[in-house]
RNA sequence: CGAGGUGUAGCGCAGCCCGGUAGCGUACUUCGUUCGGGACGAAGGGGUCGGAGGUUCGAGUCCUCUCACCUCGACCA
């Protein structure tokens, strides 16, 4: 048996070309034709159902429910909170007009002019705005807070370039917008959010992340804080994978959302808002994955586990297809995700290596040799080791098992990645050097916490502050720019 | 918006300089041999050459205009 090795571009040779490919060859998305936006196609948008189902548990559990709020946007709600308009607006998309009408020619259709909008809709860059207009309507007294709202939907952001899943012009997302009658209470929402996140990034997708603030130049456009996650992709790069929000009483007060407390006064609500995107799928597969394509955590995965039958007759294809069935059978009772590949169409080393670009963590071979024996062939996604099981009554729990080691096996080693590629920076001159490495990484560095500092040692080595650490040493110094004293370390590295 | 580039079969590309029957790889269809790591052979089907105009006996190729997309900047989850 011959083979003509389709293989993929090798991360080291061309991490970009790399990236892409794997979103294409594993059949996650592709390019639509509509500018900077993708069609996520069945395999991929079955990762983000995964990714909805557990976050979407998480925030039941945390006391959330789901609501869905308009796509279009008065043109007027977005300039009520002065920063949000200011961040958000160079980027939007507008609706201008309601209608089409045939061109003279009679070849095309054009915008009607006559049908022009009184007020122009904007396409939701994110949700503050239509939702605060709304909480206003829903909030009169202390006893309607805490309003706890998530919303699942789509959101467009006119960027100027795009890239897939981690940038693009429509990205799928949810968004939690919640009300409450303190700032301590509304605080420890956001905090709460981050922790939920930051579990989520993980155990469920084996991403170790930074727990941090945003500084005021990076913060959300309207926020007193943002909290944010920071992962260390394989190339170096950091990329921002959640954030959460205390927005104070600034939309509070551009929308009027006021309650009565328990002593009939007044008072502007308190405010948070969190998300996160399709962005988490970029986050996969830079974190994980490798030249063999996608690796995706067996707690993610749509697929756990995949058999794949082998025969070369018709009787040998229906004895390896029912005892595949079987064990199929035997694992979807104990919990699991299971498919048996029994198309007729492919052949054994096509499936091996199909599978494998789709990152499934454990795959099961089964022919002729095996079932004499009573054995079978489990091959490990994260390792790509093969090893040859007895298929009796142990073999369920095994595989459990194999699964949770090769859930613990990709998170021990994205941190020990992140590990080795996070230094710390005394100097100037070491600074540029580290961060013009091969692998930049994530540097640990004094800054004075200045805006001005910030934005130099962006123009000079296009590194920005992921975050102000909130677990890190506090030790003082002097900043690593600037030579002025400095409180702390914060976290700079290249972001996404 | 600035600077480059590319549009030719589902996908990836050659052909253009120097105008003359629309090509290659892959995918697809059929048949046979294969089937434990992306098989091989044979025979087939598939094209508004991004669009509009022009030059010419004749344009994928030359000229003008236009549209779309990509890469690098500024912007950003």
């Amino acid at each position: 048996m011959a083979k003509s090795a389709a293989t993929l571009t090798s991360r080291s040779e061309n991490y970009s070309e790399w990236y892409n490919e794997i979103v294409r060859r594993a059949d996650m998305a592709e390019e639509s034709g509509v500018r900077g936006c993708m069609v996520i196609k069945p395999y991929g948008f079955a990762i983000w159902e995964r990714m909805q189902r557990v976050l979407d548990d998480m925030f039941k559990e945390t006391g959330h429910v789901n609501a869905y709020f308009p796509l279009l946007i008065p043109k007027s709600y977005l300039s009520r909170e002065a920063s949000h308009v200011e961040g958000f607006a160079k980027e939007c998309a507008v609706v201008t007009h309601y209608r089409l009408k045939s061109s003279p020619d009679g070849k095309s259709v054009i915008v009607d002019p006559e049908a022009k909008l009184e007020e122009e809709l904007i396409i939701r860059p994110t949700s503050e705005t239509i939702i605060w207009s709304t909480y206003k309507n829903w909030i009169q007294s202390y006893r309607d807070l805490p309003l706890l709202i998530n919303q699942w939907a789509n959101v467009v952001r006119w960027e100027m370039r795009t890239r897939m899943f981690l940038r693009t012009a429509e990205f799928l997302w949810q968004e939690g917008h919640t009300a409450h009658a303190t700032a301590q209470e509304a605080i420890e929402e956001a905090e709460r959010m981050l922790d939920v996140y930051t579990d989520f990034a993980e155990n469920t997708l084996a991403m170790p992340v930074i727990r941090g603030r945003k500084t005021p130049n990076e913060r959300f456009a309207g926020a007193l804080d943002t909290y944010c996650i920071e992962a260390l992709m394989q190339d170096g790069k950091a990329l921002q994978a959640g954030t959460s929000h205390f927005l104070g009483q600034n939309f509070a007060k551009a929308f009027d959302v006021t309650f009565a407390n328990k002593e009939n006064q007044q008072e502007h609500v308190w405010a948070t808002s969190w998300g996160v995107s399709t962005r988490l799928m970029g986050a996969l597969i830079m974190t994980h994955s490798d030249d063999s394509g996608l690796v995706v955590p067996p707690m993610l995965a749509p697929i756990q586990v995949v058999l794949v039958p082998i025969y070369r007759t018709d009787e040998e294809m229906s004895q390896t297809v029912a005892k595949c069935k079987e064990i199929a059978s035997q694992l979807r009772q104990a919990g699991l995700r299971v498919k048996v590949d029994d198309d007729d169409t492919k052949k054994p080393g096509w499936k091996f290596n199909e599978w494998e670009l789709k990152g499934v963590p454990v795959r099961l071979a089964l022919g002729p040799r095996d079932l004499a024996q009573g054995q079978i062939e489990v091959a490990r996604r994260d390792t790509q080791s093969k090893e040859t099981v007895e298929a009796g009554d142990q073999f369920v729990g095994y595989i459990q098992g194999l699964l949770r080691e090769i859930q613990q096996y990709l998170y021990n080693r994205a941190l020990k990645f992140r590990t080795e590629n996070t230094h710390r920076a005394d100097s100037w001159a070491e600074f540029k050097t580290l961060i013009n490495e091969d692998i930049p990484g994530f540097i640990y560095a004094h800054w004075d916490g200045t805006a001005e500092t910030e934005e130099k040692i962006k123009e000079e080595t296009k590194a920005t502050i992921r975050c102000i650490p909130l677990e890190a040493d506090t030790e003082a110094g002097v900043c690593v720019y600037s030579g002025q004293p400095s409180a702390r370390r914060v976290l700079f590295a290249k972001a996404y």
